[in-house]
DNA sequence: CTTGACCTATGGGTTACACACAGGTTCTAA
DNA sequence: TTAGAACCTGTGTGTAACCCATAGGTCAAG
């Protein structure tokens, strides 16, 4: 099947697959008259492979290495494991952060409820966002 | 003062006051000898005030538009009120997706503990992530 | 006068694609 | 049979917010 065939089956755009063909996490065959890239079933369900793999957070070059890996006959899943291991804490720390910013967001939102809009002059730009906290002293703690 | 002591005040490298001085956020003298950016305390009070804004989630092209507001005369204020309403809800979208992708991550490594490795072959690439559900219908709701 | 710390501008790298382009191929309907 | 649609190819560019490397100019101190 060609490229079309292959997204719409995988659910996704025509250029994602040649993405991932740029990126050798496929290797279809070559149609050898026209060049066209002719996919297989397998290819199919390696491009759903990746689909689960990119739900999980890896990047596209972490799945290639799985890829690789697993081509090669060795098993993969001890990397998997362990990317899944270091990445879920990141994730963890950017939900943290995202927390954070929608609670100052909401706490901006509300206490600009009762300011006036206020015309900059030298010193104030915005009075809504000078009003908020420091923002220095981000990476105390590393 | 130049670009080193203004970042060391401002709590940013160097290079993060030299790039918002090409996209123009910050606008400093030069030095007529040697061309040297030449920051006053104006800018370091808007270096803070950049650091604010991108703490509440504004871009620097979004914080551009403010401050271009700003030094016409004009309060931005209405801007960054409309600016902070339409991007609370895309944060938590945001946190939502990642709580959901934490939560798939943490599945896995429990259901995976109870299951062999699993050397690849053709129809298995790694038993851990074809174990999972399936990954298409993701756009079903615009 | 030389070192070392600073400055400059420019260009390339990062992520995971999306999009535009120019030109070749295949399918379909008139 | 042929025109046009619909597909294919590779290449190059853009995205966000910087980081890093390079080559070369500037400056204060010893």
């Amino acid at each position: 099947m060609k490229v079309n065939e292959l997204a719409k089956r995988g659910g996704v755009t025509p250029e994602t697959v040649r993405h991932y063909a740029r990126e050798r996490l496929l290797a279809p065959q070559r149609h050898p008259d026209n060049g066209y890239q002719l996919f297989s079933e397998t290819d199919l369900e390696r491009l759903r492979f990746i689909q689960r793999a990119r739900k999980l957070g890896f990047s596209v070059a972490e799945i290639r290495d799985i890829l690789t890996h697993a081509d090669q006959g060795d098993s993969p899943c001890p990397l998997v494991r362990d990317l899944l291991a270091s990445r879920l804490p990141q994730i963890r720390a950017r939900i943290a952060e995202l927390e954070a910013l929608a609670e100052r967001m909401e706490l901006a939102m509300d206490s600009w409820q009762h300011m006036p809009d206020g015309s900059p002059n030298g010193h104030s730009v915005c009075r809504l966002i000078e009003s908020f906290p420091d923002a220095t002293s981000t990476k105390e703690t590393p």
